[in-house]
DNA sequence: TTGAAAGCGCTACCAC
DNA sequence: GTGGTAGCGCTTTCAA
């Protein structure tokens, strides 16, 4: 019923072995013969079969993105950047050597982190991307490392997009991570140099290396600043989410209703943070400035006072999807630090007690 | 060098055919011999060969999710639905018999939306879900009716979601699609008995069934309530992003002034529209109102005088999920609206002007 | 309940 | 520049 390559070759009166040489387009065919057999292809409606060709040739055109929270544009934005980069190779019209980009969606979860990867195993990926923050169990760092050595060995090439260089895996061909540690002490540093003192900090998952990298560097900003205070009292963590950024807030409120300032783990938490404060009855900036992480783009619509660390996704996505194809140079070692930029908005208005 | 399921067969000791029904689970087999060849499985970290497997079985576990816009949490939330409802199947803890679900970037072109579908095809994808408005272009509508039946002949069961049924394609599983026109009316009708008269519109590309829809029921509103002018002068297209919203506030602001609410095609077009409106120095509601369309999280974090109307992103997005899956029955005829409500946030002051 | 063996549709090697 | 053909690793009858 469905159509072959076989048929396609009768045809065009070729053997097998030519039209496959015309569709891949590797292989000098004659004009002639490229002609009638693209011909036979269109008349026939003819479509590849996909397995057959990955089975014969021990490899596939499928791509995967992983991502930790699809709804989040912080990775849309990334896996769009990626994808584009990836899909756009040949705009050859009929679908011809085109890679299939595709994102999975982990949710978060390590579980499902890996069955994704053993999912792309089995189909034989040509490349794998991993964006965000990784999760710092050692079992599951194990795992990924033991997982992607065998991908990488089967070859499939592994790119890490915002995340920071799994050890114990030299089978990754580059890792791309953003400076969260240089963003967040900017960021604090910012904020200390407005006059703000006492500055609650509404942290990301624990386990997380972005939540890790963005509070550490946070607290070593408040030391350098000469603040030795124990700032677990005003350090909340919850998950990446605005529900979690309006609860914690809430929280930190009360166990310091003299806050000054509230730096978020990222803008979608800030944005929590922001709505929990109106509902306290609390102006941005004038009674309370907020801070956070990412710089999505409506994050400034949202609350034009926030100060944000601008991270370059788009970039960061595109240089991703290059490595992925091998279209790019790996950075030496394998691994490229990505700035984070500061946009300083925050109130330059004193804060509200000394 | 890669394990293959010969060797699982060999240390087991049984058949090739054994491990097979053994792994597919679909077979009876002797709890023993069962045994035998998991514990083959594991010792040897065995992992199947997809793309044989496909070609023998002539069916994958891949499911597409086809979405306009990966980095607009609109699409986020219904691809992340979708794909937990068909990759939650089974948590058989080591990678079972479990779907592939991706979610692949059309980025809104018609192009890449075949493109995709010719890449799904090609793979024999189990299932295909496409998400979000149909463009309306004949050409493109006629091209998708037959790459669907294609798709459909295949065995690749399709399922629209947060679209209208595809005029021509018997071949749908199901279509679950938003009520865009009742809850554009009664958007409309709210913003008219709050007293508004003069309303600005920015409308979402042309020839989407998305903003047909959304405007004509506007109009409709309008035209109810006795409003006949000719609307187009307060009008502007554009697609669905935030810089879209913001020029076509500007632009509706220069036509005319006397505006008293604008309404967005959707919320991200609405966050845009506020930042041009705050940057005029008009104040939400006071001095003028704005709606919108889809309610995603943020965006009465973003301004919380924003009516919108709250389509069931969620809970479409689960549901195509299990029709993808064959998990439930198809809606009477293969259609089924879903519900569109009225979030009425709206200024209850009275406009600025008559 | 298990085994033997015939393909699934394509690629790639080796001739010509 | 083109054809012949041996597998790729698995599923699935058909027998036993």
């Amino acid at each position: 019923m469905t159509v072959t390559l076989a048929d396609v070759a009768a045809r065009a009166r070729v053997s097998p072995a030519t039209v496959s040489r015309v569709l891949n387009g590797n292989y000098p065919v004659a004009a002639s013969t490229r002609e009638r057999v693209l011909r036979a292809v269109d008349e026939l409606d003819y479509v590849l079969n996909g397995p057959a060709s990955s089975l014969a040739a021990a490899t596939s055109d499928l791509v995967g993105i992983l991502v930790n929270d699809i709804a989040d544009p912080f990775f849309g934005i990334m896996a769009g950047a990626a994808q584009t980069e990836i899909s756009g190779q040949e705009g050859s019209g009929r679908a011809g050597g085109e890679k299939l980009a595709v994102v999975c969606n982990t949710g978060g979860s390590p579980e499902r982190e890996l069955t994704y990867l053993t999912l792309l195993q089995r189909q034989r990926a040509a490349a794998v991307v991993l964006t965000g923050g990784a999760l710092e169990d050692p079992d599951h760092i194990a795992a990924m490392a033991a997982k992607l050595a065998k991908l990488a060995d089967a070859g499939t090439r592994v790119v890490l997009c915002g995340r920071p260089p799994l050890p114990g895996s030299e089978a990754v061909v580059a890792a791309l991570a953003f400076d969260n540690r240089g963003g967040g002490r900017r960021l604090t540093e910012h904020l200390l140099a407005l006059g703000h003192r006492r500055i609650g900090y509404v942290a990301g998952p624990p386990e997380r290396t972005t939540t890790r990298h963005r509070l550490e560097s946070h607290r070593a900003a408040l030391a350098a600043a000469g603040i030795d205070e124990d700032q677990s009292h005003v350090t909340v963590h919850g998950p990446y989410a605005r529900r979690s950024g309006y609860d914690a807030t809430l929280e930190l409120l009360r166990r310091d209703p003299d806050l000054t300032a509230i730096v978020a783990a990222n803008d979608t938490v800030a944005l929590g943070a922001c709505a929990a404060l109106r509902d306290q009855g609390l102006r941005i900036p004038e009674d309370i400035s907020v801070a956070g992480f990412d710089d999505l783009p409506f994050s400034v619509d949202a609350v034009p006072a926030l100060t944000t660390v601008r991270l370059p996704l788009h970039e960061a996505g595109a240089r991703a999807g290059r490595l992925a194809m091998g279209n790019e140079a790996p950075p030496p070692g394998g691994i490229a630090t990505i700035g984070a930029e500061l946009m300083a908005r925050a109130s330059t208005a004193p804060p509200r007690k000394g």
